[in-house]
DNA sequence: GCCAACGTTGGC
DNA sequence: GCCAACGTTGGC
């Protein structure tokens, strides 16, 4: 299994209606790289969900429940979407400053490529992860 | 094929 | 609101 962090701007699509929804579909998603992380999705595999610009924090935990397949919000070209469930809420939100005072988590993409909304979680920072936001790994 | 200009993302 | 990072576009 592998892990990820998918970044949303809460504003335009927060953890509280994918949450209500029970299921969402991650759209949208215009950069190669991501694209690249997006089509290396597993069924099953996990990722976390963060808010960018406004609260930046990862609020909660999520599974992949369909693999990558044609983005239908993509006018033209070759773009990919996958579909996601919420599997547990943050019970104490990890913010973007905390992370960069964890040395365990000084490694991650999300502090080297900070613009970058699909990205790899290594199986070392997602368990220290969940364990700083009190849920199961 | 290089590179300057420009647009977008996202932190501050 | 500003700015850094970085991807894309377009002139040459």
């Amino acid at each position: 299994m592998k892990y990820w962090l998918l970044k949303s701007e809460p504003d335009v699509y927060p953890w509280s209606k994918l949450v209500a929804d029970g299921r969402g579909k991650w759209d949208g998603v215009r950069n190669h790289t991501a694209k690249l992380n997006l089509q290396a999705m597993k069924k099953g595999d996990r990722a976390f969900f963060y808010h960018s610009n406004i609260g930046k924090e990862i609020v909660g935990t999520m599974e992949i429940v369909r693999e990558a397949y044609p983005d239908t919000s993509a006018e033209k070209g070759a773009w990919f979407m996958v579909d996601v469930a919420p599997l547990k809420e943050a019970a104490k939100p990890l913010t973007l400053a905390e992370i960069k005072t964890l040395p365990e988590l000084a490694g991650m993409a999300l502090l080297k490529y900070s613009r970058l909304s699909v990205q790899p979680v290594a199986p070392a920072e997602w368990k220290a992860i969940c364990k700083r936001i009190g849920v199961p790994a």
